[in-house]
DNA sequence: TATCATCTGGGTATAAACACCCAGGGGTAA
DNA sequence: TTACCCCTGGGTGTTTATACCCAGATGATA
């Protein structure tokens, strides 16, 4: 068996909620119900969500709202908008800003659930690798400010007497920098020194 | 002024093409007009076209099979799908495809040129990226096989001498190669060298 | 045939990177 | 005060990289 699936449901309809919950729990699917995008917004941080199944049409925070600021918060999970009262424009709008799928009411059950498996199995492919970029990430952040400057200059190819021109030091200090940073972040080599710097998109 | 805005304006319906023909010639826009998407497929590579502007019904190769066909193409110009009889599913389905915008008929004229406006100026945004890239690209290719090989363990972090063992090769002759494919590809030093890899998805 | 690119390997010298070591000064927190 | 981290700079020696030079063998092409 695969780990169970946990989906956060926001929808401010209660009907819609406990019928959803019901025919997800008869699917095993762990569900967690909200009444408004801003209770899940207060709790998201909190709780694993593999997935996210909201209503557009709720007062307040919208769904089409909330796909926006869970991307400004770096919330990579998928997230599926349902709507009774959807246009094109609408869907066009939430898939371009990123939400995994648009799905109009009434819907066929089954179609809802086969779109959560779909969400969950990509959602999941890209969590290990942002889970692993957060690792890189902070592991960068754990340099000093000193470390970062040589970093950088060292990526855009500068060697360590250029580097110390640029930074006022002598380039022995820039070659004691260099040496600490690249066994702080785990480079064996400039080309993964580099590599690391693409990945978390490090500019000078 | 800017450059003139060439549009490839695919429908079946004879009367759509002239009517859009004309609504873009009164704005400016440079227009050919295709009666099927595989009339459009033959002629698109000897053109040049800054957006794609398709109806999505068609007899033969729909508009949403031609977006795939584009993609396999590697065509990066932004398309723009039009329908009589669209459904919410056919639009998230050509979002998600990279369709840059679904607009449903009847339309207002003026939201259409919009998004075409908005899908130009993002496409040749990324053009120039594209290009840049090809150009890379083929100053790979024009490297030796063995100019190639080295290259990727390079870009890997191997040492001249690592390299030599791997290929079964003097070190001497790797820093040949490594000096030559250098100059050949453009780059100055290996950091360099593996942003170029990168660039261009190098695999071992 | 002659030329050109490629692959091969060497020589030689300088520059740079790397791996260790050392120590003083400064700030901060237990 | 002590301990810890950071920045600074140096010493020393080894390993690589880089930049030139050289030339023979090979294969394709003009």
């Amino acid at each position: 068996m695969v780990d169970p699936i946990h989906v956060a449901l926001i929808d401010d309809d209660a009907a819609v909620l406990d019928s959803l919950r019901l025919y997800f729990a008869r699917n095993e699917l762990n569900t967690s119900c909200f009444n408004t995008a801003e209770e899940f917004l207060a709790a998201v941080d909190s709780t694993q969500f593999d997935c996210v199944v909201s209503d557009v049409r709720m007062p307040g925070v919208s769904g089409l709202d909330l796909v926006g600021h869970l991307n400004a918060r770096g919330f990579v999970r998928p997230i599926i908008l349902i709507t009774g009262h959807g246009d094109i424009d609408m869907a066009v709008a939430a898939i371009k800003i990123g939400a995994f799928d648009f799905i109009e009411k009434p819907f066929d059950e089954n179609r809802l659930l086969a779109s959560i498996r779909n969400a969950v199995e990509q959602g999941r492919q890209q969590i290990g690798d942002v889970a692993e970029l957060e690792r890189l990430q902070s592991r960068f952040n754990s340099l000093s400010l000193r470390q970062r400057q040589v970093m950088e200059l060292a990526v855009a190819g500068l060697s360590s007497k250029e580097i110390g021109k640029r930074l006022n030091i002598s380039s022995k200090t820039v070659e004691n920098h260099r040496a600490w940073l690249m066994e702080r972040i785990g480079a064996r080599n400039l080309a993964e020194l580099v590599r690391m710097a693409m990945q978390i998109q490090l500019r000078s």
